[in-house]
DNA sequence: TTTGAGTTGTGAAAATTATCACAATGTGAG
DNA sequence: CTCACATTGTGATAATTTTCACAACTCAAA
């Protein structure tokens, strides 16, 4: 069954308000709680639900961990994803860092760059090649997901690279639409884009 | 009228395509290129424009600078848009320092830190304050918008702060789900939820 | 002038997505 | 046991969004 986008936002969402319900020792939850910690009504929720094909109890709600093993399952979370990141400026750096402090089943195994100060170099105790060695390394460790912060000029010449080395998926965060065959994902996360989409509702209507 | 959020996305990539026409020195193009460009169909390009009102020529097809023009009219692009960010931490840091490579329109006036370290510094030549001066900052320059890049944990009580100080729109870069009033308009920019929404399709369908 | 190629703009149809409303269900109190 | 209550799951409905298809239009060339 073909899933919207937009309900593969919101569970994942759902599956990480579960997990801190979990943290926090509850056991479980109703829609109308999920609905309130995610910002959907309680309805979407429940239909949502219905599609990861998990039964909740009338009397009990959800079974709070599991429904996030469901839902985790649904999204064929794999245990554990290696990806790359091309660029190491201050962004790429910066999600170097951040990307740690997260989900621990999806790690930056590797960074690359071109320049030569930075390469050889460690950063939030990731390793950065030149950027010359990123066809073969993607090849020999079979790396399917790349997240490019390079500066806009060069996204697209990078993209290319990596699609051609068989990268399946990016993360782009350059503000480049970047140009590539249909089978490959490409999430665009343009934070200018962002910004001004909450310019727009705060000032239009 | 009322505009889809997914309309609005897509008339901010047209004004930025149009944008780099512009200045590649194109003077006009046609639906089927703007589509190639933004990588939506033509004929949701055609009927986006039809929102903005704006009516090309059947044999010329767009005038560049005046579709770009009518699109920036249309989204209320205020000549000038002062925003506040809270979290010097390193993606606030990255973030300070991309956003003056993009739109000059935007820019953001003043940081924010609760770091004494931090407080009464230059990053990328924004001078950053004690957070406990933030609500009056943000009454005194009237300010409409902010970037959360705290950590998680704080990321609800800062919101709630600006919220009250009369923030109307966030673009919120934690992965909390903030709980503000219906009329402030949240940007959620999980980079965790993108990158599992990539694998999602690379790994499963 | 007339024809032809290529494009826009848009009514109408199709597809998708969200909402409603309520039957079915499980629970606990009396 | 029975009843009242609160919740889930889902068929049906409504709303939205996208796609299709083509008339209307513009220009250039013969």
């Amino acid at each position: 069954m073909k899933i919207a986008e937009n309900t593969i936002n919101r569970l994942i969402v759902y599956k990480k308000e579960l997990n801190r319900l979990a943290t926090d020792g509850l056991s479980n939850v109703y829609s109308h709680k999920l609905a309130h910690l995610s910002g959907f009504p309680s309805h979407l929720v429940r239909r949502d639900l219905m599609n990861v094909g998990y039964n909740g109890s009338p009397a009990h709600g959800y079974n709070v961990t599991e429904l996030e093993k469901c839902i985790a399952d649904f999204l064929c979370t794999p245990e554990s994803v290696r990806v790359i990141l091309v660029g190491v400026g201050n962004l790429g750096r910066a999600i170097l860092d951040y990307c740690q402090q997260q989900n621990p089943k999806i790690s930056i195994v590797a960074a690359f760059d071109k320049d030569k100060n930075k390469v050889n170099k460690v950063y939030h105790s990731i390793y950065t090649f030149h950027i010359d060695s990123v066809k073969n390394y993607i090849k020999e460790n079979n790396i399917d997901v790349a997240i490019i912060t390079v500066p806009a000029a060069e996204a697209q010449e990078i993209a290319s690279a990596l699609v051609e080395s068989g990268i399946k998926g990016i993360v782009n965060f350059t503000p480049v639409r970047l140009q590539v065959p249909a089978e490959v994902y490409i999430e665009n996360l343009d934070m200018m884009l962002g910004l001004e989409k909450v310019v727009y509702f705060v000032n239009g209507d």
